[in-house]
Order: structure tokens, then sequence, then C-alpha cells
DNA sequence: ACTCAACAGTTCAATGTTCAAATATTGAAC
DNA sequence: GTTCAATATTTGAACATTGAACTGTTGAGT
């Protein structure tokens, strides 16, 4: 297996040793990790978006869904459930629901015990479009990943997690 | 130096954790990578804009002020050298370019060579923005980073780098 | 000179998110 | 029982980005 190290440089890169011409006083460092994060992000978000888009679904879309699908049966939450699982605001995953049951793919229902809350049921539709979209999306996953070795992968993942958990990402 | 691991379980391990029970014949391990980049950027991404607010600026904007000041005297580049270092398309820059030179901190002009290009020019008062929030934008990407160790962030930019290298983010 | 495709930016309608206000419900205090 | 703060979700205006269409400019081919 090749492991060797790219030691090129990428925008990144260009953009600290920039920093460091025109204002040498500012320790811009910090960018190395940020803005890559950042710039991955971006990268690998707008790639994913394009593949969901053949199949009629957005990334929030998709993300709602397949929440949904892996809770398990009965596939059904509540709205506070899924928005504690997504990056968006309740807001935002209300909106999604909406445009969700219009096209048939969830259903609400308040919960009789407690009339505040709302449940969201997926549709068989709607558990049929996240399992032709979910094979899909982690074959395209794979594909972005192709250039990280399975060790590499592993590394990133534990770095990631360790920042993920110091800012409060998790059940508890 | 405490360089000990955290052994806990953050969110992304509860979802392929849940796809492995509930879909067990898709290998949804790529989205310990994929998903974590997504969830990190967000998360980061969010707490920087707050940031940016208090000195009346979005990310964004920020971005394109910052860009104009690194790149050197006369602080000046056109509007695709501009949209070279961002993520955003063209159509985006545009609109951000509007918003900053109604507020006076940027100027466009015609380049006289090829009436095509536009040149932006960052002011005197955009050149001050940046100067206010740059240093507290990269302390604040200090503290969020803090979690890391010097070796952890070295190795998660080396990490990213490949990444970003293999899918074309450089100057080339 | 003329044609025309490529190029550089801009514009605009559509869209998704955010933030704050609003609605409705519950439970606890008195 | 009534009050009231907390909770759960929705609504709607504001706003930034996208994608496609559009304007204007340049340069190569003939």
């Amino acid at each position: 297996m090749s492991t060797q190290s790219d030691d090129r440089r990428d925008l990144v890169d260009e953009i600290v040793e920039q920093w460091g011409t025109e204002r040498p006083e500012v320790d811009v460092s910090p960018m190395h990790v940020v803005g890559r994060i950042s710039r991955t992000a971006a990268l690998l978000d707008r790639l994913l978006a394009r593949r969901f888009a053949d199949v009629g679904l957005q990334p929030g879309e998709f993300d709602v869904l397949a929440t949904l699908l892996r809770s398990g049966p009965p596939h059904r939450l509540t709205v506070g459930r899924l928005t504690a699982q997504t990056m968006v605001t309740a807001g935002a995953v209300s909106h999604r629901l909406r445009r969700l049951e219009e096209r048939g793919l969830v259903e609400r229902s308040t919960e009789p015990s407690n009339r505040r809350i709302v449940n969201v049921q997926l549709t068989q539709a709607g558990a049929d479009v996240v399992d032709v979209a979910l094979p899909a999306h982690v074959d395209h996953e794979e594909e972005l990943l192709a250039p990280l070795t399975a060790t590499e992968r592993d590394q990133l993942a534990a770095l990631l997690r360790t920042l993920l958990l110091a800012h409060g990402d998790s059940l508890d």
C-alpha cells in the first residue's frame, strides 16, 4: 500500500504564507486546521449535494429521512429529537418537514399524551427513497475518501471526534 | 502535557451504530470521516460567525476583505481572482461586492486594458475593518482548537491537506 | 472588416436557513 | 382554581447562495 505523503502546497498553505508576509505580527497558524476543515466540508458537501439531486433529494431532506429510518421501527421521532441530530435550527427542521410532508414522504401528528409534541412518521414512500439514496450516498463518500488510506481515515475520524466531543457534540 | 485520548462516543458513533443495526448490509463507515468533517465545520462556522457579528461583519464579507488585504499592496484583485479563493460561486461574490461597496469597504472599477475585467480595491475603511477583525478571529480559532495538542493539530492539518489536494484545491 | 465562440461579471428568480415573534400546551406555585 | 414561566413547535420576514440567463468585451479565424 502506498503511504507517501503529499508535499504539495494547498490553498490554505498559500493563505497562511500570505498573512506571514503581510501581517507577520499575527499568528494565523490556527487557520491550517480551521481553514481546511471549512474548505473540505464545503468541497465535500457540494459534491455530495449533486449526487443527491440525481435522486431528486436535497441534503437536508435526506438528512431528515435518514434519521427517521435509522432510528428503527416504527420510524417515528418527535420534532425535537429530530432537530437534536441535525446541525440546523428548529425553524429549519420545521420548514423541511413541511416540504417533505407535501411530497408524502413523512406525516406529522400531535402526541396525544402531550399535545405540545409533534411526532414525525416516515411513510413507506419516504423509506423507499432513503433505501435507494443511502447505498449510492455512502458509495459516493467512499469515492471521495479514496485519497486516504484506512489508517489515515481512522486518524482523521479520531481527531475530529476529539474536537466534536470537546464542543459538546454528543448525546450525553 | 496531557495526551489522553477521549474514548467517549460522539453523535457520529451513534449514527453509524444505528445504521449497523437497521441496515447491516450497507457499509456506512465512510460516515466516520465525512460526517465528522461536515458536523465539525458546521459547528465551527456557527461559532465563528457569532464573533464576526460582534464586529458587524459576516463571514463571507470578512473573507473578501481579508483576501484583498493579504494579497499585499495595492490591495487590489480582479473579481475572478477573488472568486478563485472562495468556496462560493461568482454570483455570490458579485453580491458580496455590491454590499461591501455600498458600505464603502471596497471599490470596483473596470480594467482599462481589458474592459471585461473588474478590479476590486480595498479602501482604507475596509483595511481598518480587517485589521480589527483578524486578530480577534484567529484568537477565537485558537480557542476552538484548544482541545487538540500541537501535534494533533499538525496531523489533522496534514490529513485534510491530502484530501484537499487530491480534489484539486490548489493554485497549480 | 466580419463572424462568432470564449470569456468576465452581473442580474434575478428561486430556494433554504436564520432569527425572532407568535401559538399552544403543560406543570408548578400559591 | 388561577397564574405564570417553561416547553415544543410553527410562522414569516430578512438574507445569502445558487444556477441560469444576460450583457458586454475580446480575440481568433476567414
